[in-house]
DNA sequence: TAAGTAAAAAATATATGATATTATTGATTT
DNA sequence: AAATCAATAATATCATATATTTTTTACTTA
C-alpha cells in the first residue's frame, strides 16, 4: 500500500509555491510559461493549471491577457494577512482547548517538543536548518488548533500561514528566545485549558512577528 | 473605453460557479471533461484551468488520477461555514464602522433601499427574481464592511459567501419578515456607528438563515 | 452463486503543435 | 519628446496524440 507517486501537476504545484514562498521566484516578477516549461521540466498545459490554482490560492496574480506574475508584496498587506492570521488563529485555539482530548494534548506536546529543540539549536547559531524549523513551527501552531473541529477553518488557516511565511522568508531573520518563550506560553496555557492565556500569547507571537517583518521590511 | 469582452477562460469559470452554486451541477457529481466540454463549448485545456481553480475555492473536488467533482455538501460543512461567515463579517464589520466614511453610509443606504424595494416585492409573492434578490443581498452585505479597509479579508469574505449562498440556493425558501427587520436593524445600528447592535444583528441573522436552512434539508 | 480475475473500454494526465489575439518592443516620423 | 506603426513575442485557446489509471464487462473457478 505504499503512496502513489504524486502526478507532474501536484508536483510543480508544490514546487513553484514553495519557490514563492522562499523567495526563490521574486515578488512581482513575469512568469514566463516558456522559462517555467525549461525550469520545472512541464507543459504549457501543466504549468497553466498549476498557476491558475496559485491564482486563486494568491500567490500568483493572473492579468488577463497578459499571463502571470508572482503576487507583490506590501507592509499593507502584510498587516492584512498577520490581523486575519490572529483572527482565524485565536478562534480556532479557542474551539481546540474547549475540544481537545488527550489525544490531542499527546500531540501538542509532542510537536512543542521538536520545535524547542530546533530553537535550542537556532540559538546557539545554527542557521542551516531554518526550513526545518519553519516546519516545526509550523506543526506546533497546527497541532494547538487542530481540535477546532472545522476543516474549513483549518483549511483558511493554512493558507494564510503560507501567505504570512512567506513574509517571514522575505526578511529572514530569527526571533530568538522572545518566539520560544511565546511558544512555551501557548502550550502551557493550552494544556491548563486556559483559552484567555493562550489566547493572549498567540496575539502578541503573531503581532511581535509582524513588527520584527516590518521593521526589516 | 469599453470593459473589454471576459476571456473563454473567466467567463466559463463564472458560469461554471454559478451553475454549482444555484444547483444546476448537483452536489457530489462527476465533473466529465466530455461533457463540459459540449456544455460550456470549451476546450479541455480551458476546462481544466478552470476546474484547477474551482478546486482551489472549494466548490470543486479534484481527486487525482480521478477527475473533478462537484464538491458534496453536509449539515456539518454548512455549520462550519456559517459559523466562519460570522467571524469573518462580524469582524469586517466592526472595522467598517469604525473608519467608514460619509461616502460608505451613501452606499449603504443606498445597497439597502435596492434590497428593500425586493425584499417587498418577495413578501407580495413574486418568485421570479430570485437571483436578483440574492444579487442585492450581497451587495447590502458588502456595502456594510467594504470600509473594513483590507483587501484580504474582502476576498476571504466573498469566498466564504458564496458556498453559504450555495446551501441557501439549495434549500431556496424565502425567510421573508424576519430577515428584511435584520437587514433594516443593521442598517440602522451601522448608521448610528454602533458596532455590538450591528454585530448583534448580524449573527442572529446569519444563525437564523443557519437554522432555516438545515431545517429544510 | 459468489468471488475473484483478466481483458476491454473509458477517462484522466500530460505533452505538443497550430492559430488567433493581444502586448511589447523598436524604428520611424512628426 | 511624443506619437505612430510595423515587427516581434507572449498569451489564450483548441485539437490531437500518448501513456496511465479507473471503471466496466466478461469470464473463470471455487
Amino acid at each position: 500500500m505504499a503512496k502513489q507517486p504524486p502526478t507532474v501537476g501536484s508536483s510543480t504545484f508544490e514546487r513553484i509555491k514553495r519557490d514563492i514562498i522562499f523567495g526563490t521566484l521574486a515578488p512581482g516578477s513575469k512568469l514566463k510559461l516558456d522559462d517555467l516549461k525549461k525550469r520545472y521540466s512541464a507543459s504549457v498545459s501543466t504549468l497553466r493549471e498549476t498557476l491558475n490554482r496559485l491564482a486563486s490560492d494568491g500567490f500568483v496574480a493572473a492579468q488577463e491577457q497578459r499571463g502571470f506574475f508572482v503576487t507583490p508584496v506590501s507592509k499593507d498587506d502584510l498587516r492584512e494577512i498577520a490581523s486575519l492570521r490572529v483572527l482565524l488563529e485565536r478562534h480556532a485555539l479557542r474551539l481546540s482547548i474547549a475540544n481537545g482530548d488527550t489525544e490531542w494534548e499527546g500531540n501538542v506536546v509532542a510537536a512543542h517538543h521538536k520545535l524547542h529543540r530546533m530553537e535550542v539549536l537556532m540559538q546557539a547559531g545554527d542557521e542551516t536548518e531554518k526550513e526545518t524549523w519553519k516546519r516545526y513551527d509550523w506543526e506546533f501552531h497546527l497541532s494547538l488548533i487542530r481540535a477546532c473541529n472545522s476543516q474549513n477553518l483549518l483549511s483558511l488557516h493554512s493558507k494564510i500561514y503560507d501567505k504570512y511565511l512567506r513574509y517571514q522568508m522575505l526578511v529572514f531573520t530569527f526571533r530568538g528566545e522572545a518566539a520560544a518563550a511565546e511558544h512555551q506560553g501557548m502550550l502551557d496555557a493550552a494544556l491548563a485549558r486556559d483559552p484567555d492565556t493562550a489566547t493572549k500569547f498567540l496575539e502578541d507571537h503573531i503581532n511581535n512577528g509582524l513588527t520584527h517583518t516590518l521593521e526589516a521590511m
